[in-house]
Parts: structure tokens; sequence; C-alpha cells
DNA sequence: ATGAAAGCGCTAACAA
DNA sequence: TTGTTAGCGCTTTCAT
């Protein structure tokens, strides 16, 4: 492989003539300059940018650390569409990503901060952790820029990125009320992810404001998980026929919902309307088409990204960049017939 | 940070012995070896993998070329889970992953060789990459060991993982003739994928064996997209009223085809069978739902990383792995009513 | 405008 | 069992 130290002698210079030339810097004559790129050609150089990142101190590399990586994550297209915004800021800045084993038993030894440190990258994104992860903390205590995906904390070179939750929930149950809605379950995630508290506060909030009576057996734990969902809203449906609709906070669950109430024979949206969370691909595919609150995932990863490397350059005084959702009207939702 | 300098300051050793003892090898005292671990704990030392590999020559880091790795993928969780087979097997044999900037133009002038070079990545996977690619001929001429999905070249340290596309397609093909099917088109995906051609092989051949007359005209392109599917079924349709079977080279263009048969007021399955390839998420929530013919995609990714692996030991001698694909029936297939 | 030399953190002969 | 030394490929003072 073709070191400087090659080029250096075919060209019959230096080698920190060679470094100067080929990365641009003003004080090499144009023609020793030109000499060299040709050498460079020639000998197809390429050059070693680990060799770089040591005496520089700097690898042009992010870390991407995902919970959740498996197949799981592809029914919910949300991992892989958070990891294309990231990607092509990334790549836009001119950094590489590097991906965190996590999954795998043996690297989980290995502390959040020993994996950072070792590949020398630059700053890390978190996406996917939940509330209890250790890592979380550790992402506190170190010193190392970090944005995480959906859990608000802050600190010196560490942000997050974010939809507003409450707000998106918000919308979901207040659309249902105006539908004419009053008997209004919630089928939440676990309460080790944030997006599940700020959804269910966003819930509560408005039947609070539309002075309907909470009922809190009425907020159901579907685990985020279709299955887990469908079981749940099995046993919930057949014990409680007066529901007339279920917010969830996931369209997976959602997804779950739907199946539950097919079995038990319940008409959505006739007889029940059901509107969901992120608007995965599968929310449009499904019958009936799920009304749910849109996050723009590919800007999530798209903003993190970004916020990462102003967090890197220093040149960036907000560590929080709270995107908007909006609800978006399928099938799953209509007048409350029993009203 | 902590350099193996500075344990070997404070624990009144060399450096060498430090390295040695933090690497496991036999030639140091237990003595010594404990003495230095406490060491390095006190001082949270993590190893510099940089300054490793660039001493060792080895980064114990795997490229991941995806061509097409945008928000067009989500829906298509092909890619998604072939990266997660990749991440997992990597993880278990202890590399890690490094995501290449392809997308961006700025990057785009780099060729595969420069890419892969300049990262020092032991070996590369190539996914989604077209027949006509440049990136492919430079991975033949390389000495980069590579990996590429669905497309068959082989030589020295380059193999490839993928199904059986020939078979496969056989299978939906013989499927729908055994429901009574004759006037059986393919809606194919462009030709520089290679899975296309081996489907379309794999239709004509079964076509063929069935002593069933072949229509070039109806072998139609969809390019795999499922817009531009639904626009080339709403014409073929229009034209040929007597189609009773559309076997597709993804699920994206069934999908698409599904979308055209029901503008066309045309029933699936009872007037029209439909055929998928892949078998991703929402062939299953589709509906009709699509009998398609599955491939196991985390497998392939798995496989895939393995082998790049072997490759690396040069513990290999057989340099493709293909997978077997196998049909799913459900809702979009049924008799020929009008046999 | 160019070169000599030091050093980034680590591993690996070779010596002792 | 341990230490000395060289060097991986590069950037960066500091001279010239």
């Amino acid at each position: 492989m073709t070191t400087i130290k090659d080029i250096a002698r075919v060209a019959g210079v230096s080698i920190t003539t060679v470094s100067r030339a080929l990365n641009g810097y003003s004080d090499v004559s144009e023609k020793t300059r030109r000499r060299i790129q040709e050498v460079a050609k020639e000998l197809k150089y390429s050059p070693n940018a680990v060799a770089r990142s040591l005496v520089m101190n700097r690898s042009k590399t992010i870390g991407l650390l995902v919970s959740e990586i498996s197949r799981e994550g592809a029914k919910d297209n949300f991992t892989f569409e958070v990891l294309c915004g990231i990607n092509d800021r990334v790549a836009e800045l001119d950094y590489d990503l590097i991906l965190f084993n996590t999954n795998s038993a043996q690297q989980k030894v290995k502390s959040y901060t020993q994996l950072c440190r070792e590949r020398r990258v630059e700053g890390v994104i978190l996406q996917g952790i939940k509330t209890d992860d250790p890592y979380l903390e550790e992402v506190i205590e170190s010193d190392i820029p970090c944005v995480v995906v959906d859990v608000p904390i802050t600190g010196n070179k560490v942000g997050y990125v974010s939809t507003d939750n409450v707000d998106g929930a918000k919308k979901a149950v207040q659309y249902l009320i105006d539908l004419g809605h009053q008997q209004i379950a919630m089928m939440n995630g676990h309460e080790k992810a944030f997006v599940s508290q700020k959804r269910k506060e966003g819930y509560l909030a408005t039947l609070e404001q539309n002075e309907i009576p909470i009922k809190e057996d009425w907020i159901l734990n579907g685990e985020f998980r279709e299955e887990q969902a469908e079981k749940v809203a099995l046993y919930f449906l057949r014990n409680h026929p007066n529901v007339t609709a279920i917010f969830c906070a996931s369209d997976l669950m959602a997804l779950g919902v739907l199946k539950a109430a097919k079995t038990l024979n319940i008409r959505v949206p006739s007889q029940l309307s059901v509107i969901g969370y992120d608007d995965i691909v599968l929310a449009e595919y499904a019958t009936p088409s799920l009304t749910t609150v849109a996050q723009d995932k590919y800007q999530i990863g798209y903003e993190a990204a970004g916020l990462l490397i102003d967090l890197l350059a220093e040149n960036e005084t907000n560590n929080a960049r709270i995107l908007k959702s909006n609800l978006k009207i399928r099938q799953s939702t209509d007048f409350n017939k029993k009203a």
C-alpha cells in the first residue's frame, strides 16, 4: 500500500511537503503540488485515515448505538428511518458512521465509555435506549459528546432530539373527543420509555381539559409490542364494552388492538375508534388504515446528526431540538355512534 | 486520556509489559498482570483501537456499502433486515461495522477502493448494488475481501450470498399453474438487478416446462417501484383482460399491482391472482395479504458477514452461499375461475 | 517554499 | 519474566 513516504521518494521531496500538498496547504508551490498529485495518482495512493486519526486525535467518525437493532425493529421501520436521516446528514458533513455492537452478550460487558473511547469516536448518537439503561447515566458522566433520541437529557455536550409527545398525544385525544368520544382508553408502552410518560401526560391533560373523568385502569400497558397489545386489548375490550376509542402510544400496538377488535367482532371504526402513534409504513396499509400521530423519523435522525456535529464544533447553545408531529387522519377513527 | 505509558509509569513496569499483560500474553507473571490490571482500572484506561489498528494493520472493522439507504428503502424492510443480520454476526465475531457514505454527492467522487482503503476496513459487504454500478468492477479488480448480496460474482477473496432466485420464481409460477392459471404475466424489476434476470429465467422455464406459450410483452418492467408497477399494471390489465395471474419480482410491485386491480375493479384473488417476492412486512398486512416467495433477509445478512470473515481468515473455499426461499401462501392467489 | 525531527499509542522483534 | 528499541503512516512544530 502506497504511503506518503513512497510519494516523497518518487517525487523527490520530503514527506512533509507531500502531506502539505495533499492537504491543500498554501505554502507549497503550485508546481510541486501538481507533481505530487500526479505521483499520488500514479501510485494509487489512498490516505490512511487510521494514521491520521491517531496523530490528529480526530477520527471523523461518530458512533451509533442502537439498543434494539433486531428483527423486531423491522416491522417498525422507525429505527431504519432514523438511521437513514443520520446517515445522510453525517455524509454531508463528511463523517463516517460506526455501528456499535450492543446486542452481543460478549460486548455488553463493555461500558458505554469504553466502547466510545476505544474507537475514538468524536461523538455518539443513542437511539432506542430505555430510561433505566445504565448507559444513560454514563452519557451524562462521561465527557463524550452525545445526542440521544427521544430521551430529554442535556448537559455539557449532551443534547437530544425528540418530537413534542405531549402535544402529539393531545392532538390525538382531542380529535377523538371532537368526534364525540368520551370513553377513551389508552394503550401505552412501557414506562421505561420517556415517550410513554409524555404521551400519557398528554392523554391525561386532554381528558382533564375536557372534564372527562380519568380512570387509571383504562391506561393499559402494551409494552410497545403488537402481541402484548393484542392480548391486553382482548381482555380489556371484553370487560369494558362501553369503551368507544383507544389511543395507542405506537402504531404497532394499534395494530394489535385492531386484531383484538377483529377477534371480538368489534368493528373499527364504527364501533371502536383507534389512533396510533409514529406513522410507520404499516399504518397506511393496515385494514382499516390507521389514524395516527405522525413523526418525521428521517428528520429526527437528520437533526440528531446535525446537532451532534454542532455540539462537536462548539457552535451550539441549544441542546434540544423538538420536532413537530401531526395527526394523520385515516380510516380507523370515526364519530362516536353510541353518543 | 490514559495510555499504557501512564499505566507503565504508575505500575513501575515497561510499556511492553503493560501491553502484554493487557492482551493476555502468557509471559507475564500473574502478580504483575494483576497489578497492571488494577492500575488500568484505577486510571480508567481504554485501549486505543486506532493506534492498535495502525500498528497491527488490522482494523477489526468491516465496511458496509448500501447503494440505496434512503427513505425509499423503509417500505421495503429488506435493507434493514439484512443489516440486522450483518450486525449480529459481526458482533459475534467481535468486529465493528462502518457505514460508508455513498449517497452524498461529494463522496461519490471517491472510488470504492479509496473508500475502503482510507478507513482500512478489512473487508466490505455490498448490498443493493446494481449490475452496472462501477463499484462492482472495482470489487473484482481490487484486492479487498468483499461479499456482495444478490450479485453472483466470485474471485479471490470475493464471494456472494443470495437466494436461489430461479428456483423461487419457479415455485411461484408453478403454483399458479397448479391453480389452473395459463395466462400468467410477470411484473419484473429493472434488468440491472441480477435477481430480475434470474426470476425471469425461472418464470420462462416454468412456462416452457408446462408448455405454456411465452409472450415477451407479458413481461413488464415495474422498476422495483410500487408506483411504477401500478402504472404499468394499469395499462396492461386494461389491454389484456384475459390475464388471470401476475407473478411479481417484488412485494412492493405486487402492492402496486393490487392497487391497479382495485382501480379497475378487478377482484384479487377471484379474478386475478398475484404473487410477490421477498415477503416484506407489508405483504402480510396488505389486503388481500400477499402470497409471496419468502426470503430470509436476516439470514442473508448473517451469512454475508459470516462468509466475509471466513474469507478474511482464509478458511473458506466456497465463495458462494445460496439460501433457500419458500413460497408463502396467503390470500392473493386462488384457483383460476375462468378455466 | 521546503525539510528534519518529534511524536500520536500501540505492538513486536530482539536482548537481557 | 521483563525491558529496549524500532516503527506503523501521518501531522506539525521549528529550522532553514
